[in-house]
DNA sequence: AAGGTTAATGCAACCGGTTGCATTAACCTT
DNA sequence: AAGGTTAATGCAACCGGTTGCATTAACCTT
């Protein structure tokens, strides 16, 4: 039905193998074979089969994104479609596609099937799901996998990429201090996610590189929810010594301190500083908007791809890579207007 | 390398073919062959090689669909990934694998590319690139595809599914009336664009339908930043009569309205009530939260998939499908409390 | 001028499955 | 009991490329 390479090594009179090898720009092969040869395919309108491809070379020609759909922190947001953007990038810059794959199941059966039916070369998977099981196996079979993000387990013996999270608490605690507050506290989520651990590690570190002390509570937690947020904040601003800002872990929660804070009636940026993590439209929209931490979600593709090809080209290769964020001023925090 | 069908035809005494049947589920195999067959499948780890089903059945086993990155009304947002989700769900359900590409090409190579090398038994494809020429090209090779959203051209020619953009703003214009609003104006991008001039068409059937005048100029159009739906707010908000309620036809245009509102010193919901397309977390974050019509996105994708599934199975079929939205109500028309 | 090198290309096996047709033996029908 | 049907399975070609090895002719070297 489709034509081949066959079809074109016929009308040109020469053997699949060259027609083949002047496809691949391998080997050395006359000019004049070259160009009748070209010439065939553009006549005869030959497109190679990347099935048949596929199978001979023992490659997919694809990397797999495995996401949690029900995972709605990590993947119903901007960062999801900025990071496969950055990802997709550099797969069709090497000719590869990229495959979404939702593993939500229990046994991991979605990412095995990938993994055995060889539908890619290499994966990059969420540390949500990575477990010791996981790891092993993809070992075993010397598949290339990265995470994306600082896993939980086995951090200095897998590839993986994370935003610097701790820098991007340090950078909050700085920013907070130039514009002279000096009582903050963090407001994040649950410290089981080793993102939440790390903004919280950078922020001890952040208030020790300025000299400020850490008040005891000021680390709160919350359940995510703008409500729960709320409620954290309103406890600590009924506090003797209340904050003078918050860190927030992201927008929603960012929201809910808001709320805690216009419901005290207390003034942003003049009494309270704010910043959140993640630098979303919403940060902008907000009222006040909002002195945010950017993350370069699209970078952080871009890199975990490129890990990814690494490990695929040269098995055994081993990269840990951090992205450093920055910070984008905005009313929250402007106190010097 | 790999265990193949051979591996274990060898191992149980019978031919390729008969494991390939057993695999497949094929023609009747005695269960005594099945179970051997199976055993051996288990004890051997075999997994049959997708490239090389692949390559026999003569199809990909993927379906892709077609981004433009750069095109950030359409992709950078929530509305990108709640489909993709639903793409993905019913590709997996079907054994697919869904690839997502980037093609801001001018010459629509990578969809080209996809087309032409197999990578994909159809595509899923924005409005954004649909022009005549890729149309007839798709036609004539007999290639599945639906496009994501009512196309400018042929629409009654190919599969699409859309939102029912115009029952969304009926169904804003009939809440507004119903809280008492009676001078309505929209607001929203170039009429360029389908989906626009969808809303806008529902606006005036829906000002129609509820015996309600249309004010000359209270079609407004801006570049679709915050600050130009401000001019545009502000200059109808300066007219003799001005409207006493907005349509958005976004949440950055709705945040621009508020803020000409607020300008003008007029209350929200008291004086003038705000819809919005787009149930995003920022309808919610904003002062005062929005009334959203809300699109179901994850349908959306599932309906695509779905109506390009069928095209898969039984060429030449054809459907145009529109979801309807749903109203939250929230404060900004809230005059009743 | 003879032996060695290199450029250009073909042969044939291979990647790992699927499937139309053929074959055999057991079972059914009247 | 003979002819027809059906269940179970094998044969061999096929899907459309890639690639190691071999071959041939032209070119180089001393």
């Amino acid at each position: 039905m489709a034509v081949t390479i066959h079809d074109i090594a016929k009308k040109v009179g020469v053997s699949p193998s060259t027609v083949s090898r002047v496809i691949n720009g391998k080997a050395t092969i006359s000019s004049e074979t070259k160009e009748k040869i070209f010439a065939a395919m553009e006549e005869l309108n030959f497109h190679p089969s990347s099935l048949a491809r596929n199978l001979a070379t023992g490659s997919s020609q694809a990397i797999a994104l495995i996401i949690n759909a029900e995972d709605t922190k990590s993947f119903a947001n901007q960062f999801f479609n900025r990071s496969v953007f950055g990802i997709e990038k550099i797969a069709q810059a090497r000719g590869f596609n990229l495959i979404i794959t939702n593993d939500n199941s229990a046994d991991g059966s979605p990412v095995e099937q990938l993994v055995y039916a060889k539908k890619a070369d290499g994966i990059i998977i969420p540390p949500a799901i990575v477990t010791p099981k996981l790891i092993s196996r993809l070992r075993k079979l010397h598949f290339p996998f990265v995470i994306l993000g600082e896993p939980a387990i086995s951090k200095n013996e897998v590839n993986w990429v994370d935003v610097n999270n701790a820098q991007g608490s340090e950078l909050a605690v700085q920013h907070l201090a130039a514009q002279g507050y000096q009582s903050i506290a963090f407001i994040g989520e649950s410290q089981d996610l080793v993102f939440m651990r790390n903004r919280v590690n950078g922020f001890r570190t952040g208030l020790e590189a300025q000299r400020l002390e850490l008040t005891d509570g000021f680390i709160a937690e919350c359940d995510g929810t703008h409500e729960s947020a709320c409620q954290a904040a309103l406890a600590l601003l009924e506090k003797n010594l209340r904050p003078d800002a918050f860190i927030c872990s992201d927008n929603a929660i960012a929201y809910g301190v808001i709320s805690a804070v216009k419901k005290k009636g207390l003034h942003i940026p003049g009494e309270i500083g704010v910043v959140t993590f993640d630098n979303y439209p919403l940060a902008l929209y907000m009222e006040p908007n909002l002195t945010a931490v950017d993350i370069d979600t699209f970078l952080l593709g871009e890199q975990a791809a490129a890990i990814l090809f690494k490990s695929i080209e040269e098995n055994g290769n081993l990269q840990q890579i951090l992205i450093n964020t920055r910070l984008f001023e905005r009313e929250s925090t402007n106190r010097k207007n």
